[in-house]
DNA sequence: GTTAGCATGTAAGGAGTTACATGATTTT
DNA sequence: AAAATCATGTAACTCCTTACATGCTAAC
C-alpha cells in the first residue's frame, strides 16, 4: 500500500519539495533530474501522484481560475506556468465558470506535511536498495536536501555495492579470456572500465564530503542552502539500516 | 505469441548456438554474459524456456542416466557437467531406472534449425530497441556471430541514439546551471561524461569494424591491444552514414 | 542419514511502457 | 476555425524479480 519503493515517488516528492507544480511540469522536470536520456511516461507518472494523494502525501488543487494568478502555479521553474498565468490575466479572459466543476482542469500538485515526511524519511533511512542505480540516481539529485551523514552513507553503501560487482565481474573476465571471442571480450573490458571510473568517482565524492563534514567543528545545524533541517540532535547515529 | 523482444530470448539462443547446456548453467553464462553484475533470476529463465521450447526454438533432452555420458551433457563450459558425469560413469551408480519418467530429471536444453534461424534473424533484422543499453549488450555480445553488415548498422544506430540522448541532455544540462544544487548538477555533469564516453568508444569500434571492411584504405590505427582511448570530443568528421 | 548445494519450476506482483482517449489553451 | 501544444488520464501489456516449493546428488 504504501510501497512502491520506485525511483518516480521519490523523485516527484523531491521536485515538489521544492514549489508545487501540475504533472507536466512534472514529468520534464523528473525526466531532466538524472541524466537519463528517456522521458517519464505519463501511464507512470499520473498513477504514482493518484497514489500519493490518496497516500496523503500531496494535494491536488484546482486552481480557480478567476483568482488563480499569483497564487496558484507557483514559481516553479518560472517558465511555462508563469507564462501562461499572466497571458490569462493580461487577456482578462477565464474561459467559463467552470472548469474546476467538469473535470479535466489543470491541476496542481503540493506537497503536505506528512509528504515532507515521507520524503526525509525516504531520504534517510533507505535500505540497500539506495545503492542500485536508479535509485541512487535521484537520492544523489537530492542529496542537498539531507544531511552529511546520510550522503555519507549512500556513497559509502554505492560504493561498496558497486565493489562487489567489480570483483564478481573480475573473476568471470579472467575466466573468460582464453575462451570467447574478441567481441564478447570487449564488451567485457569495457563494462569493468565503466564500473571502475564509477568507483573512483565515489571516492572522489566521499573525500569531497569528507573533508567538508571533519575540520575541527561539530556541525550543530547543517543548512547547505539556507533551509533549516530538522533532525533530532541524537538519533539515527548507529543507522542500522535495514529493509524498508 | 512468438513476440519476448527481450533481452533473455536472444542471450539464451546466443548461448545455446554454441552448444547444448542445461538451465543451471545457462543462467550463470547470461549472468556474465554482459557485465551486468546482477545474475539472472530463475523466474525469468524457465518460464522463457519453456516458451521458447513451445515456440520451437529449442529441445529439452533429458539424457537417460543409462547411455549419458559422452552423448548429452556435451563440452559446455567443460566444467560441472562434465566432472559429474564422469564420477557418476566411474562408480557406476545409475541412480535408478527412471530420472527421466517422474519429471524433475536433469534437462539439457538443444538449439534447434528453427531456433538457429530465430537466432540469425533477431540478430540481423533487429529495430531500433537494439540500440537500448540492454538490448545492444546482448546484440553486441554475438557480434562475432553474424555479418560486417549488421554489426555496422547495429553500431551506427546505437552512437546515433546516445547522440540524440546527449542532445537532449547537454540541453537541459545548460538549462540548469544556475537553477540547481551542486550535486544535481554534479549528477548531470556526470551522466553526460558518461555518454560522452561511450560515444567515443562506438566511435572506435566503428572504425575499427570500417578498417577492417575496407582493406584497401589502411589505417594504421590497429593499437597492440585496444589499449588506445580518446578522441577529440567534436570530431565526427568524414564519416557521412545514415542508415535505415 | 543428514546437511549442502545442484537443478527445475510456479505464483504473485512490482515498476514501468505503449497506445489510446479526451479536454483546454494558444498560435496561426 | 484549424493546428499545435499543453494537460490529464486509463487499459493492457512487458519484462523481470522475489519468494516459495520440490527433488536429486554429493559429501561429511
Amino acid at each position: 500500500m504504501t510501497k512502491r519503493g520506485g525511483a518516480v515517488e521519490l523523485a516527484v516528492l523531491g521536485l515538489l519539495h521544492e514549489s508545487p507544480m501540475h504533472g507536466y511540469e512534472l514529468r520534464k522536470r523528473v525526466s531532466t533530474l538524472l541524466g537519463w536520456g528517456r522521458v517519464l511516461s505519463y501511464g507512470s507518472l499520473y498513477p504514482a501522484l493518484k497514489q500519493m494523494r490518496r497516500a496523503g502525501w500531496l494535494t491536488e488543487d484546482v486552481p480557480a481560475p478567476d483568482q488563480a494568478d499569483g497564487a496558484a502555479p507557483a514559481a516553479a521553474g518560472g517558465r511555462t506556468a508563469g507564462r501562461k498565468a499572466a497571458a490569462r490575466a493580461g487577456t482578462g479572459k477565464p474561459p467559463a465558470g467552470r472548469a474546476t466543476a467538469g473535470r479535466r482542469g489543470k491541476i496542481v500538485y503540493k506537497l503536505t506535511a506528512e509528504g515532507k515526511e515521507r520524503f526525509e524519511d525516504l531520504m534517510s533511512h533507505c535500505g540497500p536498495s539506495a545503492w542500485e542505480d536508479d535509485s541512487f540516481g535521484v537520492h544523489f539529485a537530492f542529496f542537498a536536501k539531507t544531511d552529511a551523514e546520510t550522503r555519507m552513507r549512500i556513497l559509502e553503501g554505492r560504493r561498496t555495492r558497486l565493489e562487489e560487482r567489480l570483483e564478481r565481474v573480475r573473476t568471470s573476465f579472467a575466466r573468460s579470456r582464453e575462451r570467447v571471442d574478441k567481441y564478447t571480450l570487449e564488451l567485457q573490458r569495457h563494462g569493468l572500465e565503466s564500473v571502475e571510473r564509477e568507483v573512483s568517482w565515489l571516492q572522489e565524492l566521499i573525500d569531497d564530503e569528507r573533508s567538508r563534514a571533519a575540520p575541527t567543528v561539530r556541525r550543530f545545524r547543517n543548512a547547505p542552502d539556507g533551509r533549516d533541517r530538522f533532525r533530532a540532535p541524537g538519533d539515527e547515529a548507529g543507522a542500522g539500516n535495514r529493509e524498508e
